[in-house]
DNA sequence: GTCTATAGTCTGATAGAC
DNA sequence: GTCTATCAGACTATAGAC
């Protein structure tokens, strides 16, 4: 009798198997980022998968199970923007690029955004860790960038966290308060608006 | 027999009421900031205001009342900051005191800053006629006098609406998302420097 | 792989004793 | 005014037929 010693077999994923899964993660992202963890049931993320709730946990072994895959897959997509920021461009491109970068992610993901936000406002019981490692180790590194730029007065003096969350703050509003822009401008989100805003405001605040 | 014809006898509370009804708030505020209103329960309001379900369900007729009452009461608060900027001072230290008051509700309230958010970010559901009315019209009228400022010379050319949403965004951050900070700062908020660094940051962005 | 049925728990809310 | 007891429905998750 022959068995591999491996234990994590790759088995791999049939059509149907993975047109399921993800229809259940697409569902989980859009009912999760809506009433947070605790607020959402099963029930409601089979209906939008278009399965029965039994059928969903033959997919996933729990609620934790997708709410967990769903986060762990964001974070890397939430960190690229500003490992793409290198130290060795030009200073006010540089953070205006990623500026951008981050709008972008605003406007083409705002689920993702809000199922972080919804995470971190509950206290981030599930990503904290991730926030004192892998997120704060990425941010100190380019604090030190942008605190080289300031020093050689290439931008002004600035406090690096603070420009950071600014950064953060400024350009998720638009995803996780959208209903609020929208109410308040009785329109749409402009986010061609948000963006020459954006870049004024930052423009003029790096200006040494 | 004599009876008043008023529908609303408006009868005194006891001091045990006005002590459970404190209690009962105070434990909502607590509870519904950090899971939303689907994620909370009624059992956890109880136990952190000391009090048996059943007790709690006879101080408020319902989850939702409480609820209800919470957010009516927070939105006065809410919008007062904004209200005070005077149309005849002087536009950058009002704009400036905006943003210090703006802030400093962020330091002293927020858990109410926390259950807005959630109520936002999860749709406003119970509070979407109040953003589209009220609040609309308060930051319209605002607006207008932001466009006068910029037209008049007295500050830069700005889209009045995003100015009062990077305001919001940039203030609240500190308290709806003050896990992420602690976690990425390795230490508690920096209310002081947050005001240092955001000062800095509208005064040379409204510098006409 | 997908279903029905259901176990076992938690939820918002009520009844009725004291 | 406050409690114990309890309801009906919703909740996560499992068992087992097909």
């Amino acid at each position: 009798m022959i068995m591999t010693a491996s234990p994590a077999e790759p088995k791999p994923l049939t059509r149907i198997q993975t047109k399921n899964r993800a229809a259940i993660l697409d569902a989980g992202l859009e009912v999760f980022s809506t009433y947070g963890f605790r607020g959402s049931t099963l029930d409601q993320i089979a209906t939008a998968a278009g399965l029965s709730k039994p059928n969903l946990l033959y997919y996933f072994p729990s609620k934790e199970a997708i709410h967990a895959e769903l986060l762990t897959g964001l974070l890397t997509t939430w960190l690229d923007p500003l490992k793409l920021m290198r130290a060795d461009g030009d200073p006010v491109p540089e953070l205006l690029g990623y500026v951008r970068r981050k709008l972008e992610m605003s406007r083409q993901f705002p689920r993702e955004s809000r199922l972080f936000a919804n995470e971190i406002l509950q206290g981030a019981p599930r990503i904290k860790a991730a926030l004192s490692g892998e997120l704060k180790t990425l941010v100190d590194a380019k604090a030190q960038v942008i605190s080289k730029w300031s020093k050689a007065g290439l931008i002004t003096e600035i406090d690096p966290h603070h420009l950071i969350f600014s950064i953060w703050s400024l350009t998720q509003h638009y995803a996780d308060f959208d209903v609020q822009v929208r109410a308040v401008l009785g329109r749409d989100v402009p986010f061609d608006e948000a963006e020459q805003y954006l870049v004024q405001l930052f423009e003029k605040l790096l200006k040494p």
